[in-house]
RNA sequence: GGCGCCUUAGCCAAGCGGUAAGGCACGAGUCUGCAAAACUCUGAUUCAUCGGUUCGAUUCCGAUAGGCGCCUCCA
């Protein structure tokens, strides 16, 4: 299995530290607001790596942090007239309502930096036992950047070339102007605890560096986080963790990519900001998920609305067809143990998929390899005949376990078909302002026509309907109806 | 100014040294009273441009053009 590392720019392949072992850690929510589809996306990247290692057979322990103190967060409490731990309290309930909506696995553990405060305090008292960081006469804690010769080896940055072109914060404390905080003194009105420099609250790197280090230990495997972290964040979180233990502090470093909405930056200044709630109002969790895995977890993925749409129609038809699938198998009885057209097509998809995946997490082959199992699997259904149709039936039964369990990698198929298909079908009728029975009516309607042989009205009962944005499908059993916007 | 990334058919998107996955749209067909759905067939002699390395490059190296990210809080 190989692995995109930053660190060293190359895929390599993975080799856990610790045998079948693997400590894994991503950056999670900075808590002063609800979180958006940006949030989503790396959460859901991270969790789909989780999930596709312990396919893969690994052990896997998985770590995600919440930043409950911050001065964002702070300025926004204010603002509310709340308490901040309070504030950020009620903020991660909202996430992790969102998160649960999303039917993302959980991380096994998720920390607080606020759950936190005594083993930073240490660890910063640690590092300035060591040198490598010290306090100044108001209270606060700075790491003395220069004292860590690897100090942009994350983000490939010399340490000269990171003064040019930057603004830099007059702080007059501040030994040197590369020097970032690590603990920050208490401003009147402000969230703080008690430490040896007094009344104040942790700087951001460190709280990750202090949970990664409690709960996984001194080296992890796989360390993720949105590819806007790798500087200053992660740089930060390295020379603070290496300087503290001596030992790298992580084995591969991960970054996904950002979301942009038509072309530019998701970000709140450009108003284009979208919610995960929002998000989840308009598309199904799985239709959301389809589109963040239709391009590989590094790229950036621009979500415009069609892009929405297309992956909305393609799981429609994935469930129709699962639907398709079980009324075949239930009609002839399908035995995933009987014999079938082709023995080894299951074991085919899963050998494909872990082809792919393997590769760094190729989620988007992964659903390219899915388009063409659909495929097959239809056209099973369309040459089934008399002679046939058991084995079919038994082949589909086969492949439809394995495509889900496959897939349920990616969080695909975990809803019930009928049920995803019918909610769809309502979304629009909803949406285009119908009801069922008048459709149900018009089709009575028509076939009434058609009986007389009256296929002008027929027809136009047809156009009528397909102008209003419904499709009808005549089959042998009767006639059928759907929405035209989801094809 | 510094560091890094990207550029594949009309559009979206894999591949990253051995001769271009998949999807959407388009067109043709099977089916149908006609349609629709489903399925089948169809599309890049070519991977921004120009050089170089190689038996061989979309894949590696260099330059050019265009786009983007980070350097300030950010998933």
């Amino acid at each position: 299995m190989k692995i995109y590392n930053s660190m060293t720019g190359k895929k390599e392949e993975f080799v856990p530290i610790d045998g079948n072992n693997v400590k894994m850690y991503a950056c999670g929510v900075t808590v002063y607001d609800l979180s958006h589809i940006g949030h989503a996306r790396q959460a859901i990247v991270y969790a789909m790596i989780a999930d596709y290692l312990r396919f893969r057979g690994y052990n896997v322990k998985y770590v995600r942090n919440y930043t409950d103190v911050d001065d964002k967060i702070i300025k926004r409490a204010n603002d509310l007239g709340k308490n901040a731990l309070d504030f950020s309290k009620e903020q991660i309930a909202e996430t992790e309502k969102d998160m649960a909506d999303l039917h993302i696995t959980d991380a096994d553990i998720k920390t607080k930096a606020s759950e936190y405060i005594d083993e930073i305090i240490k660890f910063v008292q640690t590092l300035i036992e060591k040198g490598s960081a010290y306090s100044t006469p108001n209270g606060d804690v700075y790491y003395k950047v220069r004292k860590f010769d690897e100090y942009g080896k994350l983000s490939h940055r010399n340490v000269d070339d990171l003064l040019n072109g930057v603004r830099v914060e007059l702080e007059e404390s501040k030994e040197d102007p590369l020097d970032f905080a690590l603990w920050k003194s208490a401003k009147p009105g402000e969230v703080y605890w008690e430490s040896p420099w007094g009344k104040g609250r942790p700087g951001w790197h460190i709280e990750c560096s202090v949970m990664a280090l409690n709960t996984l230990g001194e080296t992890i495997d796989i360390h993720g986080g949105g590819r806007d972290l790798v500087f200053p964040h992660h740089e930060n979180e390295i020379a603070q963790s290496e300087a503290f233990t001596g030992k790298p502090f992580a084995k591969y470093w991960s970054h996904c990519g950002l979301i942009k909405i038509n072309g530019e930056k998701m970000s709140k200044s450009l108003g284009n900001s979208l919610t995960i709630r929002d998000a989840l109002k308009m598309y199904n969790y799985e239709v959301l998920k389809y589109v963040m895995f239709s391009k590989h977890y590094a790229s950036d993925v621009d979500i415009l609305d069609k892009d929405y749409q297309l992956a909305e129609s393609h799981m429609y038809y994935f469930y129709n067809t699962i639907i398709k699938i079980k009324e075949f198998i239930n009609l002839y009885n399908g035995n995933k143990d009987g014999e079938k057209v082709q023995d080894d097509i299951s074991d085919q998809i899963r050998e494909k998929f872990i082809e792919v995946m393997d590769d760094d997490f190729n989620t988007s082959a992964a659903i390219a390899q899915l388009h063409v199992d659909f495929k097959y699997i239809n056209n099973l259904i369309k040459f089934a005949n008399k002679s046939n149709r058991q084995q079919i039936a038994n082949t589909l039964a086969s492949i439809l376990d394995e495509i889900r369990e496959v897939f349920s990698v990616l969080g695909f198929f975990k809803q019930e078909p009928e049920k995803f298909v019918q909610e769809m079908r309502e979304k629009y009728l909803n949406k285009i302002g119908l009801e069922a029975n008048y459709i149900t009516d018009e089709i009575n309607r028509r076939a009434a026509a058609k009986k007389e042989k009256n296929f002008e009205l027929a027809d136009k009962i047809r156009a009528d309907l397909d102008s209003k944005g419904i499709i009808l499908n005549d089959t042998v059993n009767g006639t059928t109806w759907d929405i035209k916007e989801l094809y």
